[in-house]
DNA sequence: CGATTTAAAGACCAATTGGTCTATATATCG
DNA sequence: CGATATATAGACCAATTGGTCTTTAAATCG
């Protein structure tokens, strides 16, 4: 029996934007350009809100910079549980797992790069919220790549003496190596041949 | 018979200060900062520089941005033409290349991060200027790695179907990818197991 | 309606930004 | 010495920074 919102309904004018496509556009903004180089006016131009509707509905330019990197992680974390979904072929899901970031390597993608990787450069080692954010990314990231390829290994698809789990850090780190490398812009064919070629030394 | 530098002998007061001890101290701060985040009087205090100085050795912020990127690369290079030596055992200088990632990952120097890696994601994609840098030094590196894997295929040293510029790419991400993780302060045995299991893979 | 709440617009703020310029001291030359 | 060149210290600048606050309009309620 799921009771009705206890929250008092409120009583004037009811907020009329949408928060959280606010907080996707101001994503946007601080992807393109970093943290630092993204100015209030910059965010007030891609929200369409005014300075006092901000502030009021997210603080600070950081806590709404917060709000933006945990919608990128869990759009980032998403994504993966559906290649790396348990019910798929594991290998089939990994290969899926780095197609994707060769597609997000290449060309305008891959030159606006990440935000996450970003973010970990520019502020993970000052900024403990961030910090742990990021941290607890890669953990995250590592843990399913780990899982795939675990179940790969239970199926004997892995090659002799492959640790799923020392692969599995292996991999974090080369997805993470292709979105730097990515901001020069190499060629999608010549990444995926890449991508690929690791991925044969793990598999039987 | 080389000439006396055929230019003027200086007239006035000379130089009194070290240009590339300037340059190497604002690397530093760059290298810390970034470059949106470091402001003038960091620049000031770490060279000991009055304003005045500064801007007449360097013009700018940017231009002195520039040199101190420079000098990051030069450095690296440098270093990999020492581990990665062709009259070294090629194996054994891709080990040794590793193993200097491995520690300028791991503890504070992983928390300080990688100059080059932080201004690929915070400057690349939008200063044309750095962007050739970062994609020259990325080439240069992959080229390093390419020629000690070629020198230990022609010594029958790598595993099967091992191709060396194949393998010089997944390492260059590799590596770039550790400075990325390695800004949330892995631990040192785990990162070095990882970078050992990755090689293990391709050599015989 | 009137009370309440939120929105947008923009004035306003102190602090900081990158950068210029002047004054003055100092070091080297012929 | 006098000319030349460079150093420092710091005043100064317009523009921008993140952030607050006030005013006014609109939207919902009882």
């Amino acid at each position: 029996m799921s009771r009705q919102t206890p929250v008092q309904l409120p009583r004037g004018r009811p907020r009329s934007f949408d928060v959280d496509a606010a907080v996707e556009r101001a994503m946007g903004v601080f992807w393109s350009r970093g943290y630092h180089a993204t100015a209030l006016p910059d965010l007030l131009r891609a929200t369409k809100l005014s300075r006092g509707s901000l502030y009021a509905a997210f603080g600070d330019k950081h806590s709404l910079f917060l709000r933006a990197l945990d919608r990128y992680i869990a759009d980032a974390l998403t994504r993966m549980d559906i290649e790396l979904d348990p019910r798929r072929e594991p290998v089939a899901g990994l290969r899926a797992y780095l197609a994707g970031y060769v597609d997000r390597t290449t060309g305008a993608k891959g030159r606006r790069g990440c935000l996450l990787v970003a973010t970990a450069m520019e502020l993970a080692g000052q900024d403990a919220e961030v910090g742990r954010r990021i941290a607890g990314f890669f953990k995250a990231m590592e843990a399913r790549v780990a899982d795939a390829l675990s179940r790969a290994k239970t199926a004997d698809k892995l090659a002799d003496g492959v640790e799923p789990s020392s692969a599995a850090r292996i991999l974090v780190c080369f997805v993470e190596g292709l979105r730097v490398v990515g901001k020069t812009a190499p060629r999608r064919i010549t990444l995926q041949a890449t991508a690929d070629a690791l991925l044969d030394r793990f598999i039987r």
